[in-house]
RNA sequence: GGGUGCUUAGCUCAGCUGGUAGAGCAGCUGACUUUUAAUCAGCGGGUCACAGGUUCAAGUCCUGUAGCACCCA
């Protein structure tokens, strides 16, 4: 007999005594805290004749059923059930017997203190809510299985306190952007995910087929030139909170599906976008930790105050001493200068690719406390306006914090004969093989045609964030559901 | 893409230079109206990830495959 036969037999013995194993309805009063909360002042040893009802999942069952810790979204509870304190002791220690560990239930009794301290509800029914015909892990080494914490999440989710405290807070980080946004006048809007071009990053995309339609769409990879389309529209600041796909390979810091916000706003540029940035990290911070100190990955990170303000170009000089502004758009110079620092390159590289090859290889996992790297290379930003100084650089920056990107903005391009001439260039990238490259969205210039104000625009991967603000190493450990391989 | 490690009972893990598969928890039977990882006595439970190979004999050695983890690119 396997454990599960064992439980199945329990099913048919409930069955057999006319009780339905999965009940339709069950309404608890209190919760497990609430209890524990109103009741902190009863001593030890005594009964209040207030009848509560709780419901939640067996934990641990002793001395023969006396005493049963039962688990609820909030916290434990001890059920103590005694002949002399049931109703019908004789068919409630029967229903009793047949409990296992798992087993969800809801209890009707009085509040007590037992001798020995612990606040209890003196059962006086007890309803099976629903048969459990799996065991548990282990109460005490819990689930240490990474694949199986991933693959049945639910399990996970029943035994592991700090699996659920992260997608809580994942939860909790969310609805703080969301409110600050929506406080800060901003619309929240959906955009399509099936899309006809690619665009709006560089990345490989997913492609699916719409049957009645007979062609395929590729699953976006950025929601920002419908985005954009809508701050055309006369919707001033627009944000979306969502999915995006990229079709790439998985690792501790990539799920193919991962949750991005970004939002627009005109009439502002991208340093109203650093201070928004900061704003909405901060604020998210404290709501969970109450501070913005935090340890990361070894690290003390500090998220309070102004975050530090870097020009790439200057990076680059530091990280190698040269100094691209000399040679400026020389992409042949820049190769041989950069090889010469022992930077790995193709060389085929422009002038920009060798600085962000630089600045990948050389400064990016130095960033420890939060820095937004500013003004990126023209040539490697398809959608980013031009620097209002320097006519190579555009204005963009993206936020790093231990090494690691969190947020990507720009004073958003905006003059639609530079944006075509960019698509182009991009077009002719893909020509050469390069399928992350952006496709030419001619409908997306059009809508330049009418004219956009000038607009700030960033992106924060909220997977990533989630992961900084609860400690996590693993992208895997802030979804519930990560994309897994089949298992064989 | 390359390297390393892990995969044994429902869960957590032992298993030495190759010699008939072990524990704790969970489960079952019973005792105890007692608890805080309750206790006591007894019992059942295995395709050792998968596929090959070496050997008289493989959980153990070799090769391959898969998943997961970590490091590197």
């Amino acid at each position: 007999m396997s454990e599960r036969d064992n439980r199945l037999e329990k099913l048919r013995k409930i069955e057999g005594l006319g009780i339905n194993a999965y009940p339709n309805i069950f309404k608890p009063t209190h919760f497990s805290k609430d209890l524990n909360d109103q009741y902190a002042e009863l001593e030890n040893d005594t009964v209040s004749k207030d009848i509560v009802t709780v419901a939640g999942r067996v934990r641990s069952i002793r001395n023969s059923g006396m005493f049963i810790d039962l688990y609820d979204q909030q916290g434990k509870i001890q059920i103590y059930s005694h002949e002399n304190t049931l109703k019908n002791p004789e068919g409630e220690q029967e229903k009793i017997n047949l409990l296992d560990i798992g087993d969800m239930i809801g209890v009707e009794g009085f509040i007590k203190r037992t001798k020995r301290g612990e606040l209890s509800v003196e059962a006086h029914t007890i309803t099976i809510l629903a048969k459990s015909l799996q065991s548990l892990p282990e109460k005490h080494h819990g689930l240490k299985d990474q694949e199986m914490k991933y693959r049945q999440r639910y399990v996970d989710l029943i035994v592991s306190e700090e699996t659920r405290a992260t997608l809580i807070n994942r939860s909790k980080i969310i609805t703080s952007i969301r409110n600050q946004l929506i406080n800060k006048d901003f619309l929240e809007v959906e955009t399509p995910a099936l899309h006809a071009i690619m665009g709006g990053a560089n990345a490989k995309p997913f492609i699916t087929h719409h049957n009645s339609l007979k062609r395929d769409f590729f699953l976006r990879v950025a929601p920002e030139l419908f985005l954009k389309r809508l701050t055309v529209g006369g919707l001033n600041r627009v944000f979306e909170i969502g999915k995006n796909f990229r079709n790439e390979g998985i690792d501790t810091t990539h799920n193919p599906e991962f949750t991005m916000l970004e939002l627009y706003q005109a009439y502002a540029d991208y340093n109203d976008m650093m201070d928004i940035t900061e704003e909405l990290i901060q604020t998210a911070c404290k709501e969970i930790h109450g501070t913005t100190d935090i340890e990361y990955d070894g690290n003390q990170v500090k998220l309070g105050g102004k975050f530090a303000r870097r020009p790439m170009l200057e990076l680059a000089k530091e990280a190698t001493g040269i100094d691209f502004m000399d040679i400026q758009n020389n992409g042949p110079e820049a190769v041989r200068l950069a090889k010469e620092k022992g930077i790995k390159l193709k060389g085929n590289e422009s002038w920009g690719e060798v600085i962000e090859e630089i600045f990948d290889q050389r400064v990016e996992k130095k960033l420890i406390q939060p820095t937004f790297v500013t003004d990126y290379p023209k040539d490697i930003c398809p959608l980013t306006k031009e620097h209002r100084k320097e006519e190579s650089l555009v204005e963009r920056f993206e936020l790093f914090i231990c090494g690691r990107e969190f947020a990507n903005a720009y004073s958003e391009l905006s003059n639609p004969i530079d944006q075509k001439e960019r698509f182009e260039a991009q077009v002719s990238k893909r020509e050469s093989g390069d399928d992350e490259a952006n496709m030419m969205d001619a409908d997306y210039v059009n809508a330049l045609e009418y004219g956009m104000p000038p607009t700030g625009g960033l992106g924060i991967g909220i997977d990533r964030l989630v992961m900084l603000l609860t400690g996590e190493t693993s992208i895997r450990d802030v979804i519930a559901f990560p994309t897994l391989k089949d298992k064989s």
